[in-house]
DNA sequence: GTGAAAGCGCTAACAT
DNA sequence: ATGTTAGCGCTTTCAC
C-alpha cells in the first residue's frame, strides 16, 4: 500500500493525480478543492478540477493538510470514568457536537483514573497536536492537575484545581439546590425535609447552601432539624424515610435521584402517596431512574452535555474563560410528576 | 505560532533541533527514537540524543511520521446516540481500551441518527485517514449501511446489514435468554412467565427463543400462556403483574431491567416478596437500575464494553472476523437477590 | 555506525 | 489566472 488510509481501494488518489487528470498544476487544485477566498481561478479550470475530484473519488488528507498548515483540527477529551455512568457520555456528547460545529475532531482517552494511563493519553494527545485538551470527571470535584496538561492548553470540564490556573467549568450547585427547593416552595410547601449525601464535595456544600437560601429568601427560617446526612444512594433514602415523615415535613428534597428512589420505596411502605402526603424532589436527573420512576420524579438536571460543549467553547476562545473562578453553568428544573 | 500543538511553549521542538544538539543527524535521531530494530547506532551517539531529547523536552510530531509511514494511528467510532443511554458509553470505552492496547486512537462521531451528521461523520474520518471504522448503534438491530462505509474497512457493533458484507459483532440474545431462564430453572422454578417485549428485534425473538430452548432442554414444555407482550418499560411490567400473578408463575424473566423495575412495583403492591414469592429475572444489567433496586435485581448482562473491544479486535484482524454472519457475544448473567 | 536525501500529501508564498 | 517551489516533521533507503 503507497499510503495511510484506504484499505479498500488500494492506490489513494492525491492532488496530484487530480491535477493530471485535469491540466492543472496541484496548487490550482488546492486552491479550489479549499475554495480559496483570493482565488484566480478561471471558470473553465475550476470545473475540470471538480470533474477530476469527482472521477477519481479524490479526498483531501486532513493528516497532510495539518502538518503543512501547522494547525490541529483535534481536541483531546480525556475522561477518568466513561463507563460507570451515563454522565460521561453527555460530556462527551456536548463536546463532540462543539467540537464539530467549529471544525475539530474528538480525540478521547479513558483513564480508568489510573495515573499512568491518564499520562499515556495526554503524552498520546500532545504528540497528536492536539489544539487542547478537556480534563473531565464524571462527578463534580476538585482535583489535582496531572503536570503534563500545563505543556499545552487545557479546560477542566466538571472539575476544578484552585491555583492551577486553569481555567474550568462545573455545574452550578448552589443554584441548583435553590431551584430544587423553590419548585417544592412554589407548590406551597413550607416544611421542606433534606437529604444531604455523607461525602464532603461541592455538591454537598452547595446544594445545601442553595437550599438555605431559598428558604431564607421566602422568610422561612433554617432548620436544622429538616436536614439529615445519607448515603448517597437508595439505601440511604430509603433508611431516612422515618425521620423525614416524622419531622412533618410535607416535601423531601433529596442529594440526587437515587437517594429519592430510595425515598419512594420507604414512602410506600408506609402507604404514603407522592405527591399528595409527600411531594419529593431529586437531583441529577438520571433519566433511567427519573423518567421512569412510578410517579416520575421531578429533579433538577445536572448540564453534562453543556459542561462538554461550554468546555470546548472556552478551549477555542470563543466564550471567554474566566481565569479565577470555574465557570457555572446552570442545573435547571425538570419537572415530572413527584411534586 | 510556527507549527501545530503546543500552543504554550511557542517553538516547536522537532527532530532537528534534537539532532543538532546531539550533534549527530536527524536520521539518527529517529532511529534512537524508536529504537529501531537493526539500529546500528553507537553507545554515545545514543546516550546524546537521549539527553537532548530530555533537556528539551521533545516530543514527536505523531502526525507528521503517519504522514511519512503511511499508517494511520486512528480508527473511527461512529455511534447514532451517545447521549441517550449508557450504552452507548460502555461501547465507546471498550473500544478504546482495546485500540489503545494495539497502539491506536479513537475518533469518536456522534450522528443522532441523522443521515447528513452520519455521512459527514465519515468523511471526516475518511480524511483523517482512519484505519477502519467501527460503526455502532445503541440498541441490537438490523441496519441499511450508509455508502460510504464501503470506502474503508468497517465493522458493525451491535448492528447487522445482511448481504452487506460488511463483518458484525453482536450480543447472543438467544444465549442470554437462555441463560436467564437457566438461573430461574436452576433456583428450583418450574413455572416461569416470560415478559417480553412487543417491539420486534433481535432481541424479541432471540431471547424467546432461548427461554424456550431453557425450558425445553429441561423437559418443561413451552406454555404460551406464560408469555406476554408488554411495553418494554417500567410501564409495562407493573401493568403485566396481575396476568403473572393470576398465571401462577413462580417467577418472571422480563425483557429487561426496566420491565423488572415495573414488576417490582407490582408485586410489592400486592405484598408479593422477592424472590420469596416470586423470583425476577432481568436483562441488560442497566446499573443504575439492577444494583440498586430492592432486593437487587438479577439479571443477564448485555456486554457493550465488549462489543466494543471486539469490534476493534476484528478490525485490526486479531480476531478474524466471520464474513458471513455476526459474531456472537455472551450476555452473562449478573447474579444478585431477585431469584 | 552514521549521514544525505528523497519523499509522504498538502499549503502558501512568489513567480510568471 | 495559474504554475513553481519550498517547506511541514518524520521515515527510510542507500551511501560512506
Amino acid at each position: 500500500m503507497s499510503t495511510a488510509g484506504n484499505g479498500k481501494h488500494g492506490a489513494t488518489v492525491t492532488m496530484r493525480d487530480v491535477a493530471k487528470l485535469a491540466g492543472v498544476s496541484v496548487a490550482t487544485v488546492s486552491h479550489v478543492v479549499n475554495d480559496k477566498p483570493g482565488a484566480r481561478i478561471g471558470k473553465d479550470a475550476r470545473r475540470r478540477v471538480h470533474e477530476a475530484v469527482e472521477q477519481l473519488g479524490y479526498r483531501p488528507n486532513a493528516l497532510a493538510k495539518t502538518l503543512s498548515r501547522g494547525t490541529s483540527p483535534f481536541i483531546g477529551l480525556v475522561a477518568d470514568e466513561i463507563a460507570t455512568t451515563p454522565f460521561a457520555g453527555q460530556i462527551i456528547h456536548g463536546a463532540q457536537d462543539e467540537a464539530w460545529k467549529h471544525g475539530y475532531v474528538l480525540l478521547v482517552a479513558n483513564t480508568d483514573g489510573n495515573v499512568a494511563a491518564e499520562n499515556d493519553a495526554i503524552a498520546m494527545m500532545l504528540e497528536h497536536q492536539v489544539r487542547g485538551i478537556l480534563y473531565s470527571t464524571w462527578y463534580h470535584r476538585e482535583i489535582v492537575v496531572p503536570e503534563s496538561l500545563h505543556q499545552t492548553d487545557t479546560i477542566l470540564v466538571d472539575c476544578f484545581a484552585d491555583g492551577s490556573g486553569l481555567p474550568a467549568v462545573v455545574p452550578d450547585e448552589e443554584q441548583g439546590g435553590r431551584t430544587a427547593t423553590e419548585e417544592l416552595l412554589a407548590a406551597g410547601h413550607r416544611r421542606i425535609a433534606f437529604l444531604n449525601t455523607t461525602t464532603p464535595s461541592p455538591a454537598q456544600t452547595g446544594r445545601l447552601a442553595g437550599y438555605r437560601a431559598a428558604l431564607e429568601a421566602t422568610g422561612l427560617g433554617f432548620d436544622p432539624g429538616l436536614v439529615l446526612s445519607v448515603a448517597p444512594e437508595q439505601e440511604g433514602g430509603y433508611a431516612a424515610t422515618a425521620h423525614v415523615v416524622e419531622s412533618g415535613a410535607t416535601a423531601v428534597f433529596c442529594h440526587n435521584d437515587r437517594v429519592a428512589m430510595g425515598v419512594y420505596d420507604g414512602l410506600r411502605e408506609r402507604g404514603l402517596r407522592i405527591p399528595d402526603d409527600v411531594a419529593v424532589m431529586g437531583f441529577d436527573n438520571q433519566d433511567v431512574i427519573a423518567a421512569h420512576l412510578r410517579p416520575t420524579l421531578s429533579t433538577v438536571a445536572l448540564p453534562h452535555y453543556e459542561l462538554g460543549a461550554a468546555g470546548v467553547r472556552m478551549l477555542l476562545g470563543v466564550d471567554a474563560a474566566p481565569d479565577d473562578t470555574p465557570r457555572l453553568i446552570a442545573c435547571p428544573p425538570v419537572r415530572r410528576r413527584s411534586v
